[in-house]
DNA sequence: CGGCAGGTGCGGA
DNA sequence: TCCGCACCTGCC
């Protein structure tokens, strides 16, 4: 399916109006188990007043919310793509990222044409579980060909809604038994496709960079420091605190472009 | 062209 | 439980 959102209302009385597109046409009952979805995965349900209350006592956050309030820990992907895609981030740069993720999507991805758009979705994880470790490597993704394939077994055995209702460190668990889920990860994992707004135990260097300068003023404030500025200033709140931060540089940077960001970020 | 970045699993201490 | 190594590719 696809889904077109659109904004209406206000940041006090927000809505959203959703149009979903179908192969077949779109029942009743499609509708509203996408609805539910939909406000699961942009966690519009969700209460945010504990992160407003630290922006009185910290005006870097303060300055970030000014312009993004109401912003929620939204994430379009399912848990599988999330996953799928934490493997395409491991242990390579950012270009090599999206060089590697447009040969998995050309190859076992689905192209579909909806509203004026032609816009690439996962493949489904029988489809990669059913492929070879040689079909992948021909992608140079190298040795995470493997990865795709036992973490997709690993998926398919999983009941997302059952890791939806679990309390965080029972996620976490069940989480790092994924076959290539570490603990850079199970942090995009759990912020991500879980919403857990404390789920921040681990800085990946591109981040640190990013955040260093955020957070110092600096270039180059090792991992470690950022992880323990982050959690001083935000506690229980860092990483979602952490996801307004940078999305606040993005919109920055895209107002008006910042020199450090265009040399850490290649668009 | 050689050297290096980058997250995870695994084997060994 | 912690440590160090192997893994693969593209960029510098």
């Amino acid at each position: 399916m696809g889904v077109r959102l659109r904004t209406r209302g206000s940041l006090w009385n927000p809505s959203v109006n959703v149009t979903v597109y179908g192969q077949r046409p779109v029942l009743k009952s499609d509708m509203k188990r996408v609805l539910e979805e939909l406000g699961y995965r942009f966690d519009w349900y969700e209460d945010y007043s504990g992160l407003y209350k630290l922006v009185r006592k910290d005006s870097l956050l303060a300055s970030a919310v000014k312009r993004l309030e109401g912003m929620r820990s939204f994430c379009q992907e399912s848990l599988y793509d999330l996953l799928m895609i934490t493997i395409l981030l491991q242990n390579t740069p950012v270009r090599r990222t999206e060089t590697m993720t447009r040969a998995m999507l050309e190859t076992y991805g689905d192209l579909l044409g909806f509203d004026g758009q032609r816009l690439y979705c996962f493949w489904p994880a029988e489809r990669i579980a059913r492929s070879s470790e040689e079909k992948l490597r021909a992608l140079k993704v190298g040795y995470r060909a493997k990865l795709f394939l036992r973490a997709s077994e690993d998926y398919l055995a999983l009941d997302e809604q059952d890791l939806r209702n679990r309390d965080d460190e029972s996620l976490r668990k069940a989480l790092l038994a994924i076959y290539g889920v570490g603990p850079a990860s199970v942090d995009y994992l759990m912020s991500g496709a879980f919403h857990r707004k404390t789920a921040l135990n681990t800085v990946p260097s591109w981040e640190a960079k990013i955040f260093s300068r955020i957070l110092f003023r600096r270039p180059s404030a090792s991992p470690v420091r950022i992880l323990e500025e982050l959690k001083r200033r935000y506690g229980a709140w860092r990483g979602l605190a952490a996801h307004y931060l940078f999305m606040d540089l993005c919109w920055r940077h895209r107002e008006k472009p910042i020199d450090w960001f265009s040399k850490l970020m290649p668009y």
